[in-house]
DNA sequence: GCCGTTTTCGGCCCGACTGTTTTCAGTCG
């Protein structure tokens, strides 16, 4: 994604933010959010858009005013209304909005009656007293105010999958055994398969609802309950995430699971969508007046506003629902479309295990091949592989293949791209192999227009295959290289060199967004493991979450193609590797 | 601020929980 769009979103939203301090129409404040949404995962620059003359006026929720303040901000960094409401109030007023039970009404009431501006300020009021004397506030909720700033101060945490599927698999088990439970199932973002989750929103359908909450109340896991009814409960687990319980009848099953897996922008447009056929729909189920019509499954909600049922992943607002009406929502592609993974480690690089143990577990999934690829050794690289190592390793692969006539290891390597773009082991080391990988391990500082021509050279060289985790991330570590994606993904696709999707869960890189970006464009995404050890390719459903909220579909992702396949691929020159023609989805 | 198979004006998703209030606003998901 385009930095200069997430900086145009981020002052939309500030926008958004300070009108709604102000007081402002709340629906006008709705719209800069929307705008905000809007612009965040566009595959062009706003920026050149802008600089073109091109607008976004016509785009849903995007009229001539907003396509005029969005292209001003692009060009200028900020706009007139902007640069008004800062004049109006503090600098680092929404920052109080961040804060858990402050909302717009009470940052301005605690800014104008005790000139409290961040949120180490209201911390401080609250330890001393003083935010209970406020209108509108009282004891409980400076308590509130205070045990949510120190938290939050102390580090917000998001959960990466695997931690976070730990969590969910131990809360399963615990609600499952609660009086009167029938179905448990976790839903929220942890069911859209996002990257990382900062909750786990989990539904339970049973017809005595207090019962449930009382029993998740009383686990020993729980470490704070925050907020309780007969139908719902927070808590925060010890170590762990927040979790967030519903408990519905079973007739509501459908309508609850819907409605707790949003996204919110999903269940917004969706109940949009039913206003307009003259219905209502909420957690219980659809109604048309009084009569309840629907809710029972998720089919028969999407069923009742004329829809089929939209995949989890794909139920954020980015045009699920248009393609829903049109008929032309992707097959997704599935954990078990995948026949084999182009990056596996080994203990001659810096795996845990043997190239024979490595190929058995893939071959116990039912792969058909695997690609070993192993690191080149670069100065930070202990465990690397020169020229001679990968020599041995290849004699060792073609020792292994002889014993299998069912499954093919491909010889490959992970080599270092250098700071220029090129490669650090020879061309005709690299010739010699079946599958070079490439992939950046430092200097992640490069600026944009660097680090994105260190990468094009990289793909245009005649041996790479396939560019791993294509901009470094680590969640909650480090931030994706600054990087122009929609020019290495047209790269890719021209060159017919594949970018992965390392499905690491620290990692998912590519993220949903750049996958989307590869669909649109018609480049190939190859879904990895990076495993270094056996049971790494446990995680290959992460990387098929990614995949699928990025819209790809089976014929989208490399590694789905058969051994013969993909060893016609292989073979073929560079623009017969790419696919045949690009999808536009948007 | 956006938008139109009710509308160019008057709507804009919906409900649970909390706390302060004295009948409901604020916040959250």
């Amino acid at each position: 994604m385009p930095v200069p769009n997430l900086l145009v979103a981020a002052a939309l939203d500030e926008i958004a933010d300070r009108l709604e301090i102000q007081g402002a129409n709340p629906f006008r404040v709705r719209a800069y959010r929307n705008a905000a949404r809007a612009v965040e995962p566009l595959a062009d620059d706003v920026k050149q858009l802008a600089e073109r003359g091109a607008t976004l006026e016509g785009r849903p929720g995007i009229g001539a005013d907003l396509a005029g303040k969005i292209a001003e901000i692009a060009t200028t960094g900020s706009c007139a209304l902007l640069r008004e409401l800062r004049r109006q109030m503090p600098a680092s007023i929404t920052e109080l909005l961040k804060v858990p039970g402050l909302g717009p009404k009470r940052a301005k009431a605690l800014w104008q009656a005790l000139d409290l501006r961040s949120p180490a300020q209201v911390l401080r009021a609250a330890r001393e007293g003083r935010i209970r004397a406020v209108r509108g506030f009282g004891e409980p909720t400076e308590r509130r105010i205070e045990n949510a700033l120190a938290a939050r101060l102390a580090g917000e945490r998001r959960f990466t999958l695997d931690v976070a599927s730990e969590f969910a698999e131990a809360m399963v088990r615990v609600l499952s055994a609660a009086p009167g439970a029938e179905r448990v199932v976790v839903a929220g973002s942890f069911r859209r398969m996002r990257e990382s989750v900062g909750d786990l929103d989990i539904l339970v359908t049973a017809a005595n609802g207090p019962a449930v909450v009382e029993h998740l109340l009383r686990t020993a896991d729980v470490d704070e309950t925050l907020a309780h009814g007969p139908t719902r409960a927070s808590v925060r687990l010890r170590g762990g995430p927040q979790v967030d319980l519903r408990v519905v009848p079973r007739a509501s099953f459908g309508a609850a699971l819907v409605y707790f897996t949003g996204s919110k922008a999903h269940n917004i447009a969706l109940r949009r969508l039913a206003q307009a056929r003259g219905l209502k729909i909420n957690e219980y189920g659809v109604f048309r007046g009084e009569r309840r019509i629907a809710g029972a499954t998720e089919a028969s909600v999407y069923r009742a506003v004329g829809l089929p049922v939209i995949p989890p992943e794909l139920r954020e607002d980015r045009g699920e629902l248009q393609a829903a009406r049109e008929h032309r929502l992707p097959a997704l592609v599935a954990l078990d479309d995948l026949r084999g993974d182009l990056h596996v480690h080994t203990d001659a690089g810096d795996g845990r295990e043997s190239l024979a143990a490595m190929a058995a577990a893939a071959r116990e999934r039912g792969f058909a091949y695997v690609a070993i690829a192993d690191p080149s050794r670069r100065p930070s690289m202990s465990h690397g592989l020169d020229a001679a190592g990968l020599a041995r390793q290849a004699a060792a692969i073609d020792d292994l293949n002889a014993t299998f006539d069912d499954f093919r290891v491909l010889r490959g390597v992970e080599c270092e791209i250098l700071d220029d773009g090129r490669l650090d082991l020879s061309d005709d080391v690299l010739a010699g192999l079946d599958l070079v990988v490439a992939a950046v391990h430092g200097r992640f500082d490069l600026d944009r227009a660097r680090q994105t021509e260190r990468l094009l050279r990289a793909l245009g060289h005649p041996a790479v295959r396939v560019l791993a985790h294509p901009t470094g991330r680590v969640l909650g570590e480090r931030v994706p290289c600054a990087l122009d994606m929609l020019q290495v993904v047209r790269k890719a696709r021209d060159c017919g060199t594949w970018l992965e999707l390392d499905a690491h869960p620290s990692r998912l890189d590519l993220d949903d967004t750049a996958c989307r970006m590869c669909r649109d464009e018609g480049a190939l995404v190859a879904v990895d493991a990076d495993a270094h050890g056996a049971r790494d390719f446990d995680r290959l459903r992460f990387g098929i979450g990614q995949a699928r909220r990025g819209w790809l579909r089976r014929e989208d992702v490399v590694n789905t193609r058969t051994l013969a396949q993909l060893e016609r691929l292989l073979a073929a020159p560079a623009p017969r590797r790419a696919r045949r023609a690009p999808a536009r989805t948007a």
